[in-house]
DNA sequence: ATGTGACTTACAGTCCGTG
DNA sequence: CCACGGACTGTAAGTCACA
């Protein structure tokens, strides 16, 4: 746990439950979003905090806009 | 500019705007939100990308949810 | 009240791997 | 396919003096 905030847990909760809608596995949405594969687990786990470029770039490979993440 | 996206940008003008409705300095903010004075302004200048924590910090402090900062 | 440059420390984010 | 680890690099966090 990083922080006692819930923030993180709800935002990669919501990541996950995503990316399982559109099927990709965390590789697939790591190379759409450009970003890399064990950092895509480490966001759905909480253990990073994730900046908002990144946000956005999820928001995109996911289809959804930034707003939808939260 | 630290990045060609828009959305720094938005997000900064998004904090001064309410911050301008909750009539506060950003010298007032950032002791609400228990960040730098001058590191308000980088944000809302958008020279700083934010992480998900300072984001719900800022949030709280504009008395709004994180979702509509976007 | 705010903008800016300079600065140090902490951690975001990558890359290699394993079970 | 994913969780998790160690080691690494780049950059955000956080502060200050001064304009």
């Amino acid at each position: 746990m990083i922080s006692d905030s819930k923030i993180l847990e709800n935002f990669g909760l919501r990541v996950k439950e995503l990316r399982k809608q559109n099927e990709l596995s965390q590789e697939q949405l790591a190379q759409k979003a450009k970003l890399h594969r064990t950092y895509i687990g480490m966001i759905e786990r909480a253990e990073k905090n994730i900046t908002l470029l990144n946000i956005e770039k999820l928001a995109k490979a996911l289809k959804v806009n930034v707003k939808e993440l939260f």
